[in-house]
DNA sequence: ACCTGAACACCGTTCAAGT
DNA sequence: ACCTGAACACCGTTCAAGT
């Protein structure tokens, strides 16, 4: 096989192997869609990949920071589709178009959605790309608060605390219906949305987040 | 050591043993509580029973059907919880109180919950107990959506659609919280619970649940 | 600088055999 | 009727050794 003319590349080469890391990324997400959560072991990935148990330990600390760059993929995956959602409108529109597109994605990923928030990256202190990745997507829900909020649709208030409450209702609403728990309910995944989201919608214009609250007993 | 005095009971007996299976989820509990949902195999339960490792296969299919009796057991603790706060108010007082235990329980059994809501129980079609009584827990948020119907304090409308909302709301702030997704906020477990709740009863408050909805486009 | 082979301590599950 | 011991096919992870 005749070689690659090798011209100076600035970017940092690819591995002697051709970039074995993003090959088992790869492979990861493809064990992952096709057989669920159960099925991403390092072992597997490594067969998938063509390479023995042990490379893998090359480029990933452990099994858990394989899952932790695959989780990371999927949350910029999931940014990237709510960005582009709220572009397709302004204030309500805006929002609600990133609520449908936050459980679209979900639901045509679920098994990336489920390694993204379960429970082996459940305190990802230790994995500081990933949690602020992560992080990301609360924000992205906070600039669609604000830009309901500027176009006065809904008070003023603390936006991280109405942020909150709405990833919260997003997540809940994927992770039960994802779990079949909204089935045989008469209601549709789409109407389930579209309820949601008009409680929230609702519920942030009416009242305002308080700033200091009094301790609920816990 | 004295035998003791065997009178005709008239509930199944025990077994020759004394009720491994009782012991079984008992350890499973006491693993998870110690070690967190990654501890929970069937060896480790076997081991901590003090029976062999093939023993539980007596009294369990397989780790799922384990798994899902302390699920099982878990969604009943968390009904009581649900039901003893809803009685300790009317309409909005007891939904506030609802929605506080619901976060307490979660909270004070962390590992215990992500079980219940774990992808290894994500279809439990097979698992007819476990389905009706996780069920239940909606059933007692529709509860509580019905009695704010009831006291006017919110619009008549479609209740399961609300519920589901409301528990979607709960869920969402449980896992996200329990994952350390709203830590540095500035905002207590507490403020997020009341924002939540707030949210959610000013929205079932303003407009009413479509019965039926065109579709979003998914 | 990157990868392999072999090993260790774990799993879930099955099955003949014990009492 | 209930439990054990041994076995099989998997894991994650480590480490000397290869190129």
């Amino acid at each position: 096989m005749p070689k690659p003319p090798r011209r100076k590349t600035p970017e940092p080469p690819p591995y002697h192997h051709g970039d074995l890391r993003a090959a088992l990324i790869r492979s990861a997400g493809e064990l992952l869609r096709h057989g669920g959560p159960e099925a991403l072991t390092l072992r597997a990935v490594a067969r998938h990949a063509g390479v023995s148990q042990a490379a893998p330990y090359r480029h990933f600390a452990d099994l858990r920071a394989l899952i932790g760059a695959v989780a990371e993929q999927g949350f910029q995956r999931l940014g990237a589709a709510m960005m582009a959602a709220m572009q397709q409108g302004d204030g309500r529109k805006g929002f609600k178009e990133l609520a449908i597109a936050y459980v679209a994605f979900a639901h045509r990923h679920p098994a990336e959605y489920r390694i993204m928030f379960g429970p082996s990256l459940a305190s990802d202190d230790d994995l500081p790309e990933l949690r602020k990745t992560s992080r990301e997507v609360l924000t992205f829900v906070q600039r669609g608060i604000e830009a309901l909020q500027q176009a006065r649709q809904i008070g003023p208030g603390n936006s991280a605390a109405m942020a909150a409450a709405s990833w919260s209702m997003l997540h809940g609403l994927v992770m039960l219906s994802l779990d079949g728990q909204t089935d045989n309910l008469g209601l549709s995944l789409d109407e389930l949305v579209q309820e949601s989201t008009r409680v929230v919608m609702f519920g942030l214009a009416g009242g305002g987040a308080a700033p200091s609250v009094k301790g609920t007993e816990r």
